[in-house]
DNA sequence: TAAAAATATGACAACTTGTCAGCTATCATA
DNA sequence: TATGATAGCTGACAAGTTGTCATATTTTTA
């Protein structure tokens, strides 16, 4: 969380800080940036930086909630559209993330989709820790269609929620760095992934 | 990969630092762990250092490449042991690790898994880049009763095997780690997950 | 207006990694 | 055995990192 300090100064030069450290953080990943680099970009003195934000940490977390909000937002949406249809919408944000990719000019979003990318792979404990896992699954599960689903047990729903987004989010992260050429059969892949997903791993017997 | 250097180092000389560097990346993450830390525990200087290995992440990947190998092969002897069901021996594996967790004093095996653990979210690039994961489905595939599976498609065996593993891990390491205190919780929740994605998450509708 | 509280700031300490010039030991050959 | 070449060893160093803190400035309060 921010100091209250930093609450306090004018919306320009919070702006001024939080777009330095969005630059600087959708080009290198957590560790490999430099808080040296944000200050000189957005002009303000070392010991200012540290009385706005604790560490580096603090201001990373700060920017990732709101990415992680934006993002669940839109799932959100893609969700409502799609009657609840899980898969369905998945494959929908995959779409819109490659098609954010192929704008040049990748804008706010972009920016976002290259951080969460960069740090896709970090400990749980740094990114996502700061929206509660609890929170996304509340969100999530209120729009997703139940009656599609297979549930046995109580906690089927969040499981299956759970495993979804962490296989989802690598395949889709991926598709969003530039170094990843050829987005059709990375597209193929996913899709591939979530028929198996859908419909299960093991051969059914007829009993 | 080590300099020929080290190779050539009388063997009691290579064990002393890559205990060292076993002992430094078990207690903290890769960005964590002090290069200065693991020289001056294994008592050689700097400049030896780098004359052994290129940098830090040349060292870690080396160290990693023997344990993924580890690891794996006793993935394979459970997978044996289970006549190619790979989701017993995904539990097998988990008991496996859970049961070196309670031996209090680790050793080498608990050493790995507190590697893997506290590096399991970790950037692909610098993980699991350094053994092929061609090489893992090859060897995971061999072994694996492919009568047991739902197969449809040519790709279908590797996505699964691509999908258990990566789900698997996080579970499976997690319980590794000494912070989660309940084994039994940690176990029914990765048994529930496994159930789910052996039957598959899409209600069947009879057609 | 004067004192008090809040905010700003850059020099600093304590680390980090990787390099390199110069040292020493080993080994083959004349 | 002496000499030259090759391989290996080393600590000081440059260039970077983060977070702290005493001091200076501004703003608010009495």
């Amino acid at each position: 969380m921010p100091s209250a300090t930093f609450l306090n100064l004018p919306q320009e030069k919070q702006e001024k800080l939080l777009e330095a450290a969005t630059r600087e953080f959708s080009r290198r990943s957590f560790n490999d940036a430099s808080i040296n680099q944000i200050i000189k970009d957005a002009g303000i003195p070392r010991g200012s930086f540290y009385m706005y934000f604790a560490d580096k940490t603090d201001l990373f977390r700060y920017l990732m909630s709101g990415y992680v909000d934006q993002l669940l937002s839109l799932l959100e949406e893609l969700l409502i559209r799609e009657q609840g249809d899980i898969f369905e919408a998945l494959l929908d944000l995959f779409d819109y993330v490659q098609r954010r990719r192929n704008e040049d000019h990748l804008g706010e979003t972009g920016a976002m989709l290259a951080i969460l990318g960069r740090n896709a792979g970090m400990q749980r404990s740094t990114v996502l820790e700061m929206i509660s896992p609890g929170e996304i699954m509340d969100r999530l599960g209120r729009l997703v269609n139940a009656d599609q689903l297979h549930l046995e047990q109580e906690q089927d729903l969040r499981d299956i929620l759970a495993v979804l987004l962490a296989v989802s989010g690598p395949l889709i992260y991926n598709g969003a760095l530039p170094c990843d050429t050829d987005g059709t059969a990375a597209r193929a892949h996913f899709k591939n992934v979530l028929r198996i997903l859908r419909r299960g791993m093991e051969r059914q017997t007829l009993s």
